[in-house]
DNA sequence: GCTAGCATAATTGTATACAATATACAATTA
DNA sequence: TAATTGTATATTGTATACAATTATGCTAGC
């Protein structure tokens, strides 16, 4: 059995950043929110040293943009760049994904099958839905960790807490339909079954249709 | 004519972020050198929150890893990790190159021999080797910048920097073939020409080659 | 009423000081 | 002697204080 991870140590500045992350994907804080050092540092409870650093982070995540001497603002949401950025995660995950599935193994797809169930989760239980971007990632991220392609990975994360901003969960967890869903079990299936072109199909349908269900936004 | 852009403030957590930048990319400090904060913020006379800020935007940019309470490293090297690099490289420039091609106009046709012009400089003068970096990139992005793709361009200016840490710059200015200078020339000419697969097919023998020609590391 | 210029406030950038944690080494015990 | 624990030192994390820069609002002059 897998050993539990070695203990995690929580600095501020990551307690600041994982906080105002969630803020900003979940469309708390709107495009152009300007996030003052000082009022948030004092909300927090944290000086303005770990806040400061906290957006860096944000910032490097490209959440938000600094320029020096005025400060943090939330970036704009706009068709044209979500547009963007999916079709970046399709370039990217097809790819990790070809190169994921001929090395996956029965512990791959367990890992994937338990991350699966713990998305579905949401699904039952609406009111833990900002759990969903870092559910989701976890699910898709299972699907390529056998690539061992560590940088792509670090990137493709980014680029999800980005497109997360455009999605409208509701849709996705409540739906009659749920298509998300089924395309999760989809993909997982020819993943098993090794088959490569289906998976990339699925994979590439899958993102392509969380596009298209994207709302308005300002 | 275009406009100069907008006058950059310079903080100095900027200035120390390139400074450090360049001196990994350069291999001034090898793979798992410990960034001490001290001993550094003395160095470049400046306090340790500046300091602390360059560090985070290097970690931001994969050139070191930041554990809490024990401070930065510079990140390894190894050869799977350069082929991951190089081949991120092939697969988001082609993809760019694409979509630029078709949106060139002369303008940008002339900023991209203006930027290949700087660039052979260094091969006259190759005391100025640091700026090899920044030149190549200059040159590249040159190409992609019409296809307005600005998220794409981030990463990509990150995934050069990290690439460049592997690349003998020697061997390309100098050279007596100096292949990378004829096939900066030769994608140019079908850019201009409009002849997006065959600038294509160019782009990713260019990477390629410079991919093959990484030496040793350690 | 409008604008330029200045004074003032608000905000960010940086330095210093202290607290929390990790590392290295001495002391202790089996 | 080997393993373990305690202690000192080094290093990072954070708070506070101050400097530099930017934003705001007022007045003077037209």
């Amino acid at each position: 059995m897998a050993i539990a991870k070695t203990i995690k140590r929580r600095t501020l500045a990551d307690e600041s950043f994982n906080l105002l992350k969630q803020r900003i994907i979940s469309g708390f804080y709107k495009p152009d929110h300007a996030l003052r050092q000082d009022e948030l540092a004092k909300e927090l409870g944290v000086s303005r040293i770990p806040l400061r650093e906290a957006l860096l982070k944000l910032e490097a995540d490209g959440l938000i943009d600094i320029l020096a001497h005025k400060g943090g603002i939330v970036r704009a949401l706009s068709f044209d760049k979500a547009q963007e950025l999916f079709d970046l995660r399709i370039l990217i995950e097809c790819d990790l994904i070809v190169k994921s599935v001929p090395k996956m193994t029965s512990e791959n797809f367990a890992n994937a099958e338990i991350a699966l169930k713990e998305f579905d989760k949401i699904a039952l239980n609406e009111e833990n839905i900002e759990d969903w971007t870092e559910l989701n990632w976890q699910f898709h991220y299972k699907l390529y960790e056998a690539a061992e392609k560590e940088e792509t990975i670090k990137i493709l994360k980014s680029l999800h807490s980005n497109c997360d901003r455009y999605i409208r969960k509701q849709l996705l967890v409540a739906g009659a339909g749920n298509q998300a869903h089924k395309q999760h079990m989809k993909l997982l299936e020819y993943c098993k079954s090794g088959d490569v072109s289906a998976a990339v199909g699925e994979l590439k349908s899958h993102i392509t249709e969380v596009f298209n269900g994207i709302g308005e936004f300002v």
